[in-house]
DNA sequence: CGTGTAAGGAATTCTGACACG
DNA sequence: CGTGTAAGGAATTCTGACACG
């Protein structure tokens, strides 16, 4: 669930460099997509940005959408779409975790 | 097996900075077990030192040994005897597998 | 042996802006 | 709207060396 501690794939820890290389977008459009809302890279104190693997998987998707001509604001709302549906699944998830407790249900 | 695809904890992304704050190590104590053949970052090509999550736990099992008093070289002697342990296990699953194969089991 | 540090240079990243379209 | 680029500054990283012990 959302409050699961944070493995590898989500650690913020990649400066902008590595992820152009391995998304193969510049730095430029990599920051414009940030500005567009559509990653959320964290800071360092001296105000460096950190990503993830999975802001590589999102920038690769971007990228797909980008290329079809699906402008950023589209890109964005296809995003919070599935991001709902993505808390309803783990919602859902948890009530029959709380169902199964209670009914002390053995397997 | 080690012809496996890497994965995310494998891929040489990092730079000294952030390592450095994950594993609470300084970068000279960093760049130092390098030089003792303990670890092995890649570089860019403008020779940027690029580490992995595994390079991070690596260190930190030299972290807890050294604390101990253990040398270098004994440590890096400590890695080499697992890593030929570990070249074994692999070695035997691979053999296992192909035993499976010759025989054509279902399972 | 393991680690800190000052030194100087090179490479990286940051922001705000102008450009084109 | 999405992206390139030149600009100037700040932060990062690199190497080789001296120091201490």
């Amino acid at each position: 669930m959302s409050t699961d501690k944070k493995n590898y794939k989500d650690k913020k820890v990649m400066s902008i460099g590595i992820i152009s290389k391995i998304t193969g977008l510049s730095h430029r459009k990599i920051r414009y997509y940030e500005e567009r809302k559509l990653i959320f890279p964290e800071r360092t104190e001296k105000g460096t940005r950190k990503y993830s693997f999975a802001d590589v998987e999102t920038l690769m998707e971007i990228a797909d959408q980008i290329e079809d001509g699906v402008q950023t604001y589209e890109i964005k709302k296809e995003m919070s779409k599935k991001q709902k549906e993505q808390t309803k699944n783990e919602r859902n998830k948890m009530i029959r975790g709380q169902i199964n407790a209670h009914f002390n249900i053995k397997k």
